[in-house]
Formats: C-alpha cells, structure tokens, sequence
RNA sequence: GCGCGAUUAGCUCAGUUGGUAGAGCAACCCGUUUACACCGGGAAGGUCGCAGGUUCGAGUCCUGCAUCGCGCACCA
C-alpha cells in the first residue's frame, strides 16, 4: 500500500513527538475555557443537574519547585477529574498554593543568609517584601510545572492560603472560635525551636533516636534518694521528686520537703511526691520533677500544686547556676553540672542509653519545652452549637459512621489513634510571614475581631497562625467561605474527594474535618484518597544528598508528560509507596508512539469513506472482539469509579497492545488481503470503533497523544477530547 | 511497649469473593523491504519469607515466628 494514496494526516507518518505536541495541546484545553465548569455547563457538555465533581488541589508550598510526589499526585488527580468531565459531570479542580509559613520563611532567611543578612536587619515589612517576592516567583514555577504535566485545573479560580479571600476566612474562622471559647490564649508548656525562636505543634515535633548518658546522682550528700536523667542541667529547675506511691523504698519519704543550700549555685526546694506516673523499675525509680522543662513533669506539678521555676530561656541558655553555668548554653551547661558532681561526689552511675530527642521538623534544632504564653485550640470543649459535642467528637464522628471514606481504609485506625490522642492545638507561631492573629491589646484590654479595633492604641498580637490552621479552611475557603450563599459553595461542598500523601493525615486531613465540621456542620469531602511516597528504582527516598532525584520536567522534556503520567500511576495503589525509574517511564513513552502508530495502521487499512454507515452486519469473530473489547471497557470504567486506576491503567496497557496491537492487527492483515468485502467491512468497523473507545479510555492517563489522535482520526461532529463523553457500553 | 505494612521469577511489582502461579524490565534464541527497531515470535526462569492449622483444594483464610520498613507512645 502506498501511503501518497492515502487521505492521512502527515503527522501520523513520523514517531510520535510530544515536545511538538503537549504545549500546543494545553493550551487548546486553555482557551476552550473548558477546564471551567460553568463553561461546560454553558455549553451544554456538562448537564447541571448531574452530581457534581469537584476537588481541591492540595496546595503545593511556594518553597521552589514541584517534586516527583507532586507530580504523581497530579497525574492521580487530573485522572479523576478528565474521567468526571468526559462523564458529563459538573467538574471542578481548584487549584492554588500555600504560603507554608515556618517553611517558606526559613527558605528564605536561608538565602538571605548567604548575603549576610539577617531578617532582624530588613524589619517585618521588608522582610516580608523579600518573602513575597521569593513565593511569587515560586508560583510561577509550579503553575509552569503543573500546565507541563497537563493538569486540567480551573485557573480562574485559583486560590492562594495567603491572600485577600483566604485572609477574609482565616480571620472569620478564629473570630468564631474565639466566641465559643474553643481558641484560648494560655500559659503552657510549649514545644519551643530555639534555632527557629518559635514555639511549634505537637505534630511539628520529630523524634531523632540518638545516644546519650543516663547520669545517677544526688542532689546532695544529705538528701535521701537517688535520681537519674540525662538532662543533669535542668536539675536546676527541679521542684520536687516523684516516687511510684507503692514503692516500698520511698513511702517513708512521701510529703517531706528537703531543702539542698547549694546545687551547681542554686538553692532547691524538692518535695517527695507519690505519682502513678512513675515506674518502680526504672532508674532508681524516682523522677526528679522539673515543671518548666517536661511537659509530663508540669502535669505532675499540676497534679501535686507544685511551684514551676524556669531555668532556662528562649534561647537554650542558663538562667541560674553558678559562674561556670549561668548564661551557657544547655548543651555545656549539661557537662559542667556533670562536672560538680563528680567533685563532690555525688554521681554514682554513668551509662549510655539511646533516646529520642525531639527536634523540629523545619529547623532541625533540638525542641526546648519552656513556659509560654501562647494561642490554643480546645479540642476537648463542649461546643454548644454542635450539639455538644467536643472538636475531637466532631472529628472522629464521620470517619466511624461512614459519611467520609479513607482510601486505603488501615488508615482509619491511623486516623482514630491520632485523634483520641490529641491534646489542644497550638496555633501561634512567633513568625512573620503568615495570618496574623486577629487580636489586639491596649493596657489590660483584649479585643478579638475580624477588623480592627476603632480608637487609638490598640497594638494587634505580634504572632501569625500555624500554616495548617489556613490549611483546615482550604475545601470551602476556596469556594467563596464566609459567605454562605456562594453559589460555588453551594454547588461544590462537601468535595467529592480529597487526594493527598498519607503523611500529612494530621497535619491537614484532620484539621479539615475540624475546621468543616465545626464552621459548616458539614464534612469537607466524602472520601479521602491517600497515596505515597514516590521512590527511586532502588526503593529509596529520593534526596539530593543520594543524587537519584527525579525532575518530574526532565524527565516530561525527555519521554513525554503521558509517559511520565502512565508510569506514575501503574503499579501504584493507594497508601503504598512507589517506585520510579527512567526505564519504566522509557517503556510508556514507546507506549505512546505504538498507539499513534496502531492509529496509522487502522487508518491505512480501513477506508473510512468507503465504511457503510451504521454496519451491523457483523461477522462472528468481529462479534466475539466486539464483546471481548466491551467487557474491558466495564472494567476499566468501574475499576476508575472504585479509585483503582493502577489497575485500569494497566488493563487498557495490555489490551492495546498485547491484544489489540500484537494479535487483532496481525490477525486483520489476511482479511485485508483475501477476505471478502463482508469481512472487510466488519473489521474495518471494529477497528475504527475500537480506537476511538481506546483513545477515549486512554485520555485520563495519556490526555495529550490522545487528544492529538483525536484530533487526527475521522469522527463527525468532534469536540475536544477532554469533554467528549466517555464511552457508554 | 502498641499498631500498621511488606516478604511472589535476576530486578520492580500484579494476583480482585480460596479453584492449574502473571506482567514489565534484564538476560537467551529466532525473525523482520514497510503500522511501529520506540518491532514481532519463542523458550527459559518461582518450595509465593519460615512453621503449623482450616479446607476436597491456600499466594489468597487463621495462629505463631523471622527479616525489613513505617506510624504512635515512652524516653527520669
């Protein structure tokens, strides 16, 4: 057959080649205004009484660039959402970025860093200026990112956590809790980052197994038990000694108060206390009990009214002891205590331990607990307008009645752990770029309010909101939240599904159920969608330190975004981990240039002009492929509904050319060549069909080639791919 | 300490309610003047981590164990 005869678009005459084809192609979904739903419903392709679809996009933080992660998070996302679009759906993807507070400021007072300058040098504003411009760029680059691997989001609603609207939510939601008393301002225990100088949640603590001495000593020669610790410098602040009430050894000492003249230069008051708290077994089995430096040991101090006495201060340094210890820093401070008791004898034992230090998640530095006074969310308050149930109830109730479904469902148990556990939520942060807290002092005066106070003298907190307590509005502060009768609010919450890694299940999937819950009364999505972390093809985390990092734009630059996409989803079910590697997204990218010529092939063979119209007249064996091909588009249509796109993947995979491809083509050659006009018509049928269910079926994973060949193969009456209807069977 | 996950071919992984072990990649052999070398065909390769149990039948269900990974708690 010579091809010069054929009525075929030249394109189809050369390999598949994506870099001349996805950029064209994003930005004909772009002007067709299509990835808007009121366009689609416009237009008549979506039918406005159908069940809407709609999604948030996970705001990517405005730290740099997008990752391999981000990139499989999208890919999963814009398959649901081209799915619910071909469907006929109202279909929303609202996408946006997050000003990640502690993690964007960090960033850059790191670059400022570099130029020898501090943020105490620029002041707050232009600080501020500097982070701003940092994160505008950023955007920039992650929008790019994300048109590249060809996420049909709705740009003309993008959103930001940090902007005008969401500042408008932020400030309305803590006004509200304020009221109802669920936001207080207390005098705790804190986790305290000296080496980032704000306090952070406990969700923001990372436990670091490493060695250190467990050191046996007392407090002096006359006092009469025996302590161990390994922090022999916070000794300084101890106020009593707690023994297990029935251990036999102590209960003699029990409710005696000893006073020691001279510890390190610093005069003790330790009363025995008997707590249940303590264990019999280890140590010497009493606890020294130091209620400004361990949370659990203020809460002993609460339980036994004991008097708190910090030592040191914000800045891990000593506030009391004698010369070789007052004004160090904790770190020395810890090895010239250990030095006054070997001097005067006092420490009896000395033994290495691992133990786990708590460190901050953004900063690295070594977590401080101190005293402080900071903002908190009461998670185990009453709430009068939600039938009194506490924010952890509302919480937990409708993962247990079933109102909302986590994907994988072990994850639920996860989930119940977390929240059972809770303690309140502190939401403070001595940081600069981020919500400032809507509250404002003159003399003794508070005043909470969405605005600012009239009158002169009010000077408004100086601390900006936990980056998640935005986070937690994100499904409905997008959708126009505060105002109840935006119609978008109306139309689109609850969200049809919530897709993000199964790491941040307490950072943000909870305090959206909190925050949803209690401002609307209502959940923020029906189901949640947890997926992984994307490995190297060795199993490991990709890092910059090991070099196997993958750039989800190199790697689309190379191979193709649909190449990128496939690989990403097969093989990757929900909550397990995946692995990447440049030869499996090389195998979709051949993947790609087969089904293009799978298309010049059925267009070679099959005249289309000379195709009857409406041809039933199909022999056996076309019937047989006909219901064979049916049956795999009921699969592949449920496995999607169901969220198993790793499976349908593959199964359109294998069906177009393990079956299609390497068989049914193979197979037509002799009907080509000896069959009758019967049988050539009814393959030619079939086939012709058939690519077109596969480039529609196709079109979620692989949306450019597909919409390309769309463009090229003969159908009448075409729209855009991206909104033709899925195929009904 | 509590909980979760993984363990299947050399590598990476599927295996849906129990019914003759699958795919991709790699390696091996063969083929290919036209849809595609970004190809096709073929053969090879597995005590399904270990030990028990239930069953006519177990990769799949139950019990125990081992190794690896993860989460939470403790961490004086």
């Amino acid at each position: 057959m010579n091809n010069d005869d054929l009525n075929i678009d030249p394109k189809l005459l050369k390999p598949y080649n994506p870099n001349d084809t996805e950029d064209r192609i994003y930005k004909l979904w772009e002007e067709s205004g299509f990835f808007n739903p009121d366009i689609c419903i416009e237009k008549g392709i979506a039918q406005n009484d159908a069940t809407p679809f709609s999604i948030v996009l996970p705001p990517p933080n405005v730290t740099g660039t997008l990752h391999i992660g981000h990139a499989s998070m999208l890919v999963i996302e814009d398959i649901m959402v081209r799915f619910a679009r071909m469907q006929g759906r109202p279909t929303l993807w609202l996408p946006g970025t997050d000003h990640a507070s502690i993690a964007t400021q960090s960033k850059v007072e790191k670059i400022l860093e570099k130029e020898g300058i501090r943020k105490n040098d620029l002041g707050r504003d232009e600080f501020l200026n500097r982070v701003n411009t940092f994160a505008q760029e950023s955007h920039d680059t992650i929008v790019n990112q994300m048109k590249k691997m060809g996420v049909s989001v709705d740009w003309s609603r993008e959103a930001f956590t940090l902007d005008e609207k969401r500042n408008l939510a932020v400030r309305t939601a803590f006004k509200k809790m304020y009221d109802d008393d669920l936001i207080y301002r207390g005098h705790r225990i804190v986790n305290w980052d000296p080496k980032g100088q704000t306090v952070i949640s406990d969700d923001e603590v990372v436990n670091e197994e490493r060695k250190a001495k467990l050191y046996t000593f007392k407090y002096s020669a006359d006092f009469p038990i025996s302590i161990s610790t390994t922090r022999p410098e916070t000794k300084l602040g101890d106020t009593a000694v707690a023994v297990n009430p029935n251990d036999d050894r102590y209960t003699q000492y029990i409710g005696k108060t000893y006073v020691v003249d001279n510890f390190c230069g610093q005069k003790l008051e330790i009363k025995i206390v008997a707590d249940d708290h303590v264990e019999k077994d280890f140590g010497t089995g009493a606890l020294g009990v130091t209620p400004a430096h361990s949370q659990i040991d203020a809460e002993i101090a609460v339980r036994h009214n004991l008097p708190t006495k910090q030592v040191i201060n914000e800045f891990a340094k000593m506030m009391v002891g004698n010369e070789s210890i007052l004004g160090k820093k904790t770190t020395e401070a810890r090895v010239n205590v250990v030095e006054w008791l070997k001097e005067n004898n006092l420490l009896e034992n000395e033994e290495e331990v691992t133990q786990n230090i708590p460190t901050a998640e953004r900063s690295g530095g070594i977590i401080e607990p101190l005293p402080k006074l900071q903002w908190f969310i009461n998670v185990n308050k009453p709430i009068i307008t939600r039938g009194n149930k506490t924010l952890k109830e509302l919480m937990l109730e409708p993962i247990k009645d079933g109102s909302i479904d986590i994907l994988p469902d072990r994850f639920e148990k996860v989930y119940y752990n977390w929240v059972e556990n809770l303690r309140d939520w502190c939401i403070s942060r001595q940081i600069w770029y981020g919500h400032r807290i809507p509250v404002w002092y003159r003399n003794d005066e508070i005043y909470c309010d969405i605005d600012a106070p009239e009158g002169d003298g009010w000077i408004q907190d100086e601390d900006t909101l936990d980056t998640w307590f935005s986070s937690g509005l994100w499904t409905f502060s997008t959708l126009g939240w505060p105002d109840m009768d935006s119609p978008d609010l109306k139309k689109y919450h609850p969200t049809t599904v919530l897709e993000t890694g199964y790491d941040i299940i307490f950072f943000w999937v909870a305090r959206m159920i909190l925050m949803s819950q209690y401002l609307l009364g209502e959940i923020p999505f029906e189901t949640v969608y947890l997926h992984g972390l994307v490995r190297d093809a060795k199993g490991r985390k990709m890092s910059k330190s090991l070099g196997n990092i993958i750039d989800p734009l190199d790697v689309a630059e190379k191979y193709g975004a649909d190449a990128v996409r496939m690989s990403l989803v097969i093989g990757t079910g929900p909550g397990n981990d995946s692995k990447m590697s440049e030869d499996k997204i090389k195998a979709y990218k051949h993947f790609a240039n087969k089904l293009w010529n799978i298309t010049r092939f059925i267009l070679t063979y099959t005249d289309t002009t000379k195709l009857e119209k409406n041809f039933q007249n199909f022999t056996e064996t076309d019937l047989d492929l006909i219901k064979e091909r049916n049956e795999l588009v009921n699969t592949i249509t449920k496995e999607i509904t169901e969220y198993k796109f790793y499976l349908a993947s593959d199964k359109i995979y294998q069906y177009t050319w393990a079956r299609l491809a390497d068989v049914i083509l193979e197979e037509s050659r002799p009907i080509y060549a000896n069959g009758t006009n019967e049988e050539k018509n009814s393959r030619s049928q079939f086939l012709i069909e058939t690519l077109e269910i596969i480039i529609k079926t196709l079109h979620p994973f692989m949306p450019f080639v597909t919409e390309e060949l769309w463009s090229i193969i003969p159908v009448e009456n075409k729209n855009l791919l991206m909104v033709t209807p899925w195929p009904e069977i």
